[in-house]
DNA sequence: TTTATATATTTGATACATCAATTATATCTA
DNA sequence: TAGATATAATTGATGTATCAAATATATAAA
């Protein structure tokens, strides 16, 4: 391992796991244009969470899915005008929105959801389970290095 | 491990690889931060690489960067409207530009390489080579499922 | 040497990220 | 209950990501 650790970036570990992350999300993307909506990933993730917890609010969105709120509300508000979802005021808390799925997102779901477990198996070819167990384990060193 | 990964979204790796990167990137700039500059972490990896060499072309940059061209332009264009670095056209080639560090550029460069070699060290903490290597040959499975 | 093809960069359009500030409502406390 | 404080969502400003199309120049091929 090179001490100067900027000589190699391609051999750096956050270059890879950059690379690993950017290039897991093209392909993911990728796959779902084939189905010839015009979606994002991000925006089926979305979808997904508020599908099975409707009374999710928006600040819990964006803990789930690692988003700033603000990126949330307009990911949201983009959701709402192409008519995956409706919106509107939480009758016992008025600060609060009822997000619900509509028949067209329910629709795109069920498309999208197979989709994406195909990628992610994609993606862990090869991977057995003992290596992924130790994926995550060094990933959770790093995310407990990194909070504060 | 679950079957239907879209049960514990917290648990599935692609999560947590987002999680970390996204928590690497945070810290990263708040580190950067301090010095009370105004300039992203993505500004000074592009620095970085045109000071090591000088010739390399935008295209190369975007290679070695995981960026778009396109993204590459725009933050040229910022880093050139700041200070940070010089832009003419190549004489033998003349759709390439010669980017150069600007002596403020290299200013800055000398006071944020220090901060990022300590980044990275801290995220990586108790995280001995064994593991590292095997980080990144996990890695290096999940970048050739994804190509193609 | 003209024509076709390839390469380098830019631009336009749209989506997302992050921070700070704002708005609106809810809750807590003196 | 009035005023302080907390919470949910939005908005503004700026930076980045991706794709497609446009420009400009270089190189290959007829």
């Amino acid at each position: 391992m090179k001490n100067n650790s900027f000589e190699n970036p391609k051999e750096t570990i956050f270059y890879q796991i950059e690379k690993a992350i950017k290039q897991y999300r093209t392909m993911a993307q990728n796959n779902l244009n084939k189905l010839g909506y015009s979606i994002t990933i991000n925006q089926i993730l979305i979808l997904i969470e508020i599908e099975k917890r409707p009374e999710i609010s928006q600040v819990e969105l964006s803990e789930l899915l690692f988003k700033d709120v603000a990126s949330i509300t307009r990911m949201i508000e983009l959701l709402f005008k192409r008519g995956f979802l409706s919106r509107k005021e939480n009758e016992t808390d008025r600060r609060k929105k009822d997000l619900r799925i509509t028949d067209k997102g329910r629709k795109i779901l069920e498309l999208a959801i197979p989709i994406i477990k195909e990628n992610r198996q994609t993606a862990l070819e090869k991977i057995n389970a003992e290596e992924q167990e130790n994926l995550l384990s060094t990933l959770n060193k790093i995310i407990l290095n990194t909070s504060k």
